[in-house]
RNA sequence: GCGGGAGUAGCUCAGUUGGUAGAGCAUCAGCCUUCCAAGCUGAGGGUCGCGGAUUCGAAUUCCGUCUCCCGCUCCA
């Protein structure tokens, strides 16, 4: 199959089998917002099992935290997000180029002074030694005439831009024939302003309104409250914060289902440390989260980092965690060495000191940062991309048959088990009900006795349910039942009240964790 | 936002120059009892993405709009 049928046939079984719908659907939807089904619910919640256990219970100096969604307004001046996602954006009809408006003037201000400074280094090999360049710069009539244009220009500019006026920003690009790199052409659309941050207003009166932000990322909820955990937790350097959010932004165009989308879900821990130790704490959280990754036993071959070359205004080394999607290698979690930047901020907007006390040496300074910071969503569609199998195989009788199953590592798996009574008669469903009445308070349990076992069997793959437990005959005489596995579809005899030991070792979060931390 | 493609039942799709909306699978009820889908009988389910125009009559033609997919672009 090709990798883009794949990627639709697994869209497709997505909603087929209740894992995700796109929002709003009976009113055509909502462009990239998806909800999740009643598998995609469970499945989704064993994720952040997943995370939340091997940060908080795994690492003594991990503590939680579920901060608000509404923060102050200046929490994202502090941060640089109000300045970082307000671009006036243009676009060139011809070659469909999108640029920044304000980048495209600021370069046509840096050719106007290259070619100042040309003729200034022309003048200077001409006169040698007694070259006066302030006399040069102040008559000559090329220098001059440029000169003005610059200043002029800039200080226009700098209004357009301090009034946000994006009329007077495209009239400048017009004005001053700025034309498109690629095209050459002039032939602009409007300036428009994307803001990549939802805004909403708190209060409910006009007037006394405050314009706030749904947050665009949970980090600075943990930076705001950093002061609050390190008090009352009395948590000693390096501590960190574990938090599992939703986050918003307007994004200009987003794909891909659900990899990039409008609301999500990011699992992020802010790591605080002494200055100077930053560089070990990046290298040892980049190894603790990529072994996380492994233990789902997706495939060694789907990972890597990638290490960045353009840093974040708030970064000082950054690295992401990369899983090859049916669609290319992507971006799922990023590992970013923060330093003191978001504490230093907020310390200078709110006046308040967030600093750690070290009694030892009596010094007292701003902590620095690691983040390790996970789309939930990502790893979400990482999983099933890699779990969704449509495998061939031969009958006894030599045709051919196929299955579509989603091998999902069992212990993030929806449903653990399906109790299924070989006939839906004889005692049998009665013994089933039994057996799955037990068994319920431990695992999520499925009931089934409509059709045939063999397309019972199909239904629970198509889930990704690892276990079947089949009630037939034989029970009845010696309380056994068969349990066959999903990947391999073998099948064993066993005591029923062995079924909850069995099934635990496979799906017990407990057990997992402890197999991460032993390799 | 731009270019290309698409939208008909839960899913995959058919639907001829405009003339009463279909199939397979799925679902539900019943029959049959069988350890790896596709046995039999029956039933339910669609204002053909939405709005408007043309027409005696529109799933089909035209306009607008929304949504999805691919590629740019943007963002991490």
């Amino acid at each position: 199959m090709a990798k883009e049928d794949l990627f639709k046939n697994l869209i497709a079984h997505c909603k087929e089998y209740g894992f995700i719908f796109q929002s709003s659907e009976i009113y055509d939807g909502l462009s990239a917002v998806y909800d999740y089904g009643q598998n995609g619910a469970e499945l989704k919640n064993n994720i952040k099992k997943y995370w939340w256990d091997s940060m908080v219970l795994l690492n003594e100096n991990v503590v939680g935290l579920d901060s608000a969604i509404f923060m102050h307004p200046k929490t994202w001046k502090a941060s640089g997000h109000v300045d970082a996602f307000n671009d006036p954006l243009i676009d060139n009809k011809d070659s469909k180029k999108r640029y920044r408006a304000d980048a495209l003037i600021e370069e046509y201000l840096e050719k106007l002074e290259a070619k100042i400074q040309k003729e200034v280094e022309k003048a200077g090999k001409r006169f040698g030694d007694s070259f006066d360049e302030k006399m040069f710069r102040e008559t000559n009539p090329r220098v001059t005439a440029n000169q003005e244009k610059i200043d002029t220009l800039n200080e226009r500019f700098a209004r357009a831009m301090n009034d946000n006026d994006l009329a007077d920003l495209k009239q400048i690009i017009l004005d001053y024939e700025i034309a498109c790199p690629v095209s050459g052409t002039r032939n602009w659309t409007d300036v428009r302003q994307f803001n990549l941050m939802f805004a909403t207003e708190m209060g409910s009166t006009a007037d006394t309104a405050l314009k706030i932000y749904l947050r665009p990322e949970t980090a600075q909820g943990i930076f705001v409250n950093y002061i609050n955990v390190q008090k009352t937790g009395r948590m000693k350097l390096p501590f960190g914060i574990a938090q599992i959010g939703k986050a918003f932004r307007n994004e200009i165009v987003a794909r891909q289902f659900i990899f990039r989308m409008r609301e999500f879900e990011q699992m992020e821990m802010q790591f605080f440390i002494k200055p100077g130790t930053e560089e070990q704490w990046f290298e040892h959280w980049k190894k603790v989260r990529m072994r996380w990754h492994k233990a789902l036993d997706l495939g060694e071959e789907n990972y890597r980092f990638y290490d960045h070359d353009k840093l974040a205004h708030y970064a000082a080394a950054a690295t992401d965690i990369e899983f090859k999607f049916p669609f290319g290698f992507r971006e799922v979690e990023g590992i970013h060495s923060r330093t003191d930047f978001d504490l230093g901020q907020h310390q200078k907007f709110s006046g308040k000191k967030l600093q750690y006390f070290n009694p030892e040496t009596n010094e007292s300074f701003v902590p620095y940062v690691v983040e390790t910071s996970l789309g939930l969503d990502r790893i979400f569609l990482q999983i099933i991309s890699a779990a969704y199998k449509v495998e061939e195989m031969e009958k006894e009788d030599g045709s051919t048959d196929s299955r579509v199953v989603f091998k999902l590592p069992p212990v993030l798996a929806p449903v653990k088990l399906a109790v299924l009574p070989l006939v839906k008669k004889d005692g049998l469903p009665e013994i089933s009900r039994k057996i799955m009445n037990e068994l319920k308070y431990y695992f999520n349990c499925q009931y089934e006795e409509k059709d045939s076992i063999g397309r019972r069997y199909r239904r629970q793959d198509a889930i990704g349910t690892p276990f079947c437990i089949t009630v037939d005959h034989q029970t009845s005489e010696d309380n056994t039942v068969t349990i066959r596995y999903r990947d391999s579809m073998k099948q064993e005899r066993v005591q029923v009240d062995k079924l909850k030991e069995i099934i635990a070792g496979h799906v017990d979060m407990s057990s997992f964790l402890r197999k991460l931390e032993s390799e």
